[in-house]
DNA sequence: TATTATAATAAACATGTGTTGATTAAACAA
DNA sequence: TTGTTTAATCAACACATGTTTATTATAATA
């Protein structure tokens, strides 16, 4: 396939220089792919980028729908998918071609959920809306911190961390 | 000066279409500044967005820094100064040139301080950086469902509701 | 005033971009 | 096999990018 290829090269590329600088012409060189057989799929190298994240939040929800019980086991479930795919997740995450990949990420049933029951009581629709987006996002980045460090916790353990701050402690 | 003027011009490109779209050529056209001085001084339209950010972190920093008394006065403060140019801080945010926008909007030392003396208590040193990842994180994603909002609440109040999240309620 | 840094312009060049229209290759049903 | 559809290539195009080298304004200073 096609794109199979363009999106190999571009994770090669992409561990020698950052997205703005890997030409659309190199890329599809590397590829061994026609420029204009590119164009056809994506528009920019960022389109291309896009679609490589959206395959990894894709991945990520097949794997984690399968036990949506707690915040807790969700958050340790993605954690330790992407640690399995350590290199490509630090590639999307710190590239990041989408300001709403953190809602993507954590946008689930489950977690509006636990957040609705745990902080509904006595607060207006737009206050909870904050709430919400408050903790996703704390949440995306202790996740982004994380993976980013050389010595990191279990995937568990920090599972254990996150839920406890979006609950408090 | 220059650079004020292709400011000016990339906001006013920025109102017709995204960063990405906005090319050198004509925004040096819209800013009557020769392509070669633009070379001089940035790298691409990204560069001089993300100074024109600086521009906007500077001068918050220096609005702010007189009354840095607690997290709810200096959130307000934030988000007051956001509120006065809305249609900049918009354009900023919602653009997000550099992923690290919102630790260096809040990654002051008062902020830093009230998480420590509310969390350090039995934690260790890289607990506390994951509260503090995830509070500003938290905090900044907040800010910006805000600013985008058309009937927002009054920056004093945001400023409650966040300093709120951030000691829990 | 003349002198000397500095900022901006201008022309030009090789390379990259995004799009077109025409051609070839591969896959598959009739 | 043939004909048909679809995917990929190729060549060529006008235009944008990033850089260089030389030239002209515009200051500030002696």
């Amino acid at each position: 396939m096609t794109k199979r290829m363009l999106k190999d090269a571009l994770i090669e590329l992409l561990k020698k220089k950052d997205i703005y600088h890997v030409s659309i012409r190199e890329l599809c060189e590397a590829a061994d792919v026609n420029r204009t057989t590119f164009y056809k799929y994506y528009g920019s190298q960022f389109d291309l980028l896009a679609d490589m994240e959206n395959d990894l939040l894709e991945f990520i929800m097949k794997t984690i729908r399968k036990n949506e019980e707690d915040a807790e086991k969700i958050v340790a479930g993605v954690c330790e998918y992407l640690e399995e795919n350590l290199e490509f997740a630090r590639l999307i995450i710190n590239n990041n071609v989408d300001p709403d990949f953190a809602h993507k990420l954590f946008a689930m049933d489950a977690i509006k959920q636990s957040v609705y029951e745990r902080f509904s009581a006595g607060k207006s629709d737009d206050e909870i809306e904050y709430i919400y987006n408050f903790l996703t996002y704390g949440a995306f980045r202790t996740v982004c911190a994380w993976l980013n460090k050389e010595e990191r916790e279990s995937p568990a353990e920090l599972g254990r961390l996150i839920s406890q701050m979006i609950s408090n402690g």
